[in-house]
DNA sequence: CGCGGGGTTGAGGTCAATCAATCAATGTGG
DNA sequence: CCACATTGATTGATTGACCTCAACCCCGCG
């Protein structure tokens, strides 16, 4: 896979998702964004943080979960190459998640001072933030759908759509292969299930020849059917090429 | 109840969750609202519509559902007085869900045109708009853990307490009495359950002494075993006043 | 070579769904 | 005013999807 900088992630997402006029862009490439490597399971915000800056996805997977009394772990969105996952802290002081590596990734920190000078005097570049927390939103709306109505094996396929779809847009896919090491645990906590079914779910799907897996590689053997397990629609991720 | 205006309902909530100054208030005032009454189960908007006008909750309870391909109806939040359920319509050109009404409602309608140019002339009405959004996102995000990670009587105990919280925060509960004509399918719906079991899980907390119901009175007997009992944390509402 | 993390497998248990009635409250037309 | 339909709540019996527990395997690594 191709590196690319922290702020080719950040605008190839934004113009992924809305209008913006080469003076925006400009803008966009002189935020100063602080780069680090972390090892999958690292804790990048805690639930309960105040933090100062937001983060953007250059490389790698986040989530970000939230745990129940019981000690539960829930992951309640994922997110891809140039996602920015805790945007909304921008506006609301405390973290009610916790976002962390499902991956080893690239992170790209910006102060919040930054980012809220330039969407006081660029609207435009303000509206695509706005729109990006707006998507995130109608992911988390579709996941409680997932894993509240749906059954195990089609809730399974129906994640697996997503992530293809989104590593897609993001350019990290070639022919439905994907490259993403994550546990089966991980996919569990994002389902709402134990990773004994998990493994059996992954099981039924290869069985019926709609995905292949080799270590960390993730293929569609059938991308149509995979979206009907899947019961997917692309609707919810606002995307603009799919 | 006391009958409240559609201006008094949105700027309530925006208060509620942000700074305004006066000056901000007299735009909001000035907004056209365009109210309307709706029966019970009313699609105010469907799935797939392209709106170009956002409504305000000013009585009742609105919520937003989204059908799997199997035609199972998940509620993936609720909308109490003041809450805008669409506002991110204001920059998602297509809806991914439908917004209904639970109970009899009374709605006002704003145009985008307006809200848009207000945003533009406003940046403090505009933040606040998105802190709102932000906040929808936040709740939804609970709700991914609320149906995956927790137990039918928990997940039960956890929204009523949210509701109650919202509804307290709105001044439409004194002394944790409160009014929702609200349907257990709805709730099962909400929860990811089925009627016969939501049915079964509310008569456990009665049998509890945590909550009181006749007819569509809903009463929270013992709010601290309640809370404990829906493993409920206020942080993620992000209201200032609770 | 032993250790640990992740994946896989089998058996038994349980929570919640489904199916099928019944009941209460409300409304409606004759 | 009463027969009847409708909607929502309730109950019991049965079924099934998924969990838990407990192994075991595989592989990379110190």
């Amino acid at each position: 896979m191709s590196y690319i900088s922290s702020s080719e992630a950040l605008i190839g997402k934004l113009q992924r998702i809305s209008d913006l006029g080469e003076a925006d862009l400009a803008i966009l490439r002189g935020i100063s964004i602080q780069e680090k490597e972390f090892q999958p399971n690292h804790n990048l915000v805690l639930e309960g943080d105040k933090p100062s800056q937001s983060f953007v996805v250059i490389d790698g997977l986040v989530g970000s979960t939230k745990y129940t009394g019981e000690g539960k772990r829930q992951i309640t969105s994922f997110f891809v190459i140039g996602d920015i996952p805790d945007l909304h802290g921008l506006h609301l002081s405390i973290m009610d998640c916790t976002f962390s590596t499902l991956m080893p990734s690239r992170i790209g920190f910006m102060r919040h001072s930054t980012l809220r000078a330039i969407c006081e005097q660029h609207p435009r570049i303000a509206t695509a933030f706005w729109r990006s927390t707006l998507i995130d939103a109608a992911i988390y709306r579709e996941w409680v759908t997932n894993v509240g109505r749906r059954e195990a094996l089609t809730r399974m396929a129906h994640i697996l759509c997503e992530l293809i779809c989104r590593l897609r847009a993001a350019g990290r896919i070639e022919d439905h292969v994907a490259d993403i090491p994550i546990t089966q645990a991980a996919l569990g906590d994002a389902l709402g299930l134990s990773t004994v079914h998990v493994n059996r779910m992954l099981q039924e799907l290869r069985r019926k020849g709609l995905i292949a897996t080799s270590g960390s590689r993730l293929q569609a053997l059938n991308w149509p059917d995979l979206v009907r397990a899947g019961d997917f629609d692309t609707t919810y991720l606002h995307q603009r090429n799919l």
